[in-house]
DNA sequence: CGGAATCCGAGTAGATACTG
DNA sequence: CAGTATCTACTCGGATTCCG
């Protein structure tokens, strides 16, 4: 992993609560519905290498439908984040790249999976742990 | 004849449990599974605060069900982000709080709030000009 | 190749009712 | 207060098929 750890703001000691009962959600829910998606991610994080078409993307991705490739992928179009191009081909040829905003994730992204590798084997203790002391107890 | 399928079951068969077999994001699905939650952002975000006890949360969060909270609480609790602790008082009074760990996933929230807030506007902009320019083309 | 449409099972969320 | 137990509704994802 790159050394540059940027995107990440250390956080402010105060953190106010967005999305908390009156107030709809400051937006944080439509970007969370995005990352929290489970292709989301992989489709940002295999076009941040580059730009990638369908087909490249789905063979890369691996376990991906088409269907939910167009799903994620329009997506991911719609809020701005990706860049769909079409060349006039024969047979049609269309790419996908990240566009500024969608680079930008990218940081969060990675800053995320640096978190998880960092965090995953105390998760993973915890869940056994847990699991060891909540036998029968099936909560995913 | 209908086309009875193959008595195919749910069974993923072959499906790597990371999502990817060669590249490291193996971890990254645990975490995300939780971030990308609707309800456990919030929870965090709430907890961040301090420590809350049940009815707390509930009407903090306002809109969670207490069922969706019981579970979200658990899959904190059991991925060791989050602490429960029973006082046997009369009624009974449970409070949560977050541990290290949880804490720690708290700046990763915060920073993803800050980019939502930063980009809400231009997501905004480019669903509202995606919508415009493909009427009846509901993919949400 | 890229994608839309359809079918369909599985998991998940919500409301409700009940218990310690 | 802090859950647990159901039952239902709905969405999501996968597989398949057809089109430009």
């Amino acid at each position: 992993m790159s050394p540059t750890h940027t995107g990440v703001t250390a956080a402010p000691a105060g953190l106010d609560p967005c999305g908390r009962a009156d107030h709809p959600d400051c937006g944080i829910r439509d970007v969370l519905d995005r990352v929290g998606d489970k292709w989301s991610v992989l489709v940002i994080v295999e076009l941040a290498a580059g730009p990638r078409r369908f087909r490249q993307l789905q063979r890369a991705i691996d376990g991906i439908s088409q269907r939910m490739l167009t799903l994620t992928v329009r997506r991911l179009e719609r809020d701005g984040l990706v860049v769909r191009t079409v060349y006039p081909t024969v047979p049609a040829q269309v790419d996908y790249r990240l566009t500024e905003t969608g680079t930008s994730l990218t940081h969060l992204v990675k800053a995320l999976a640096d978190w998880s590798l960092a965090h995953s084997e105390t998760i993973a203790e915890a869940r056994r742990a847990y699991d060891d002391e909540h036998p029968g107890n099936e909560i995913r």
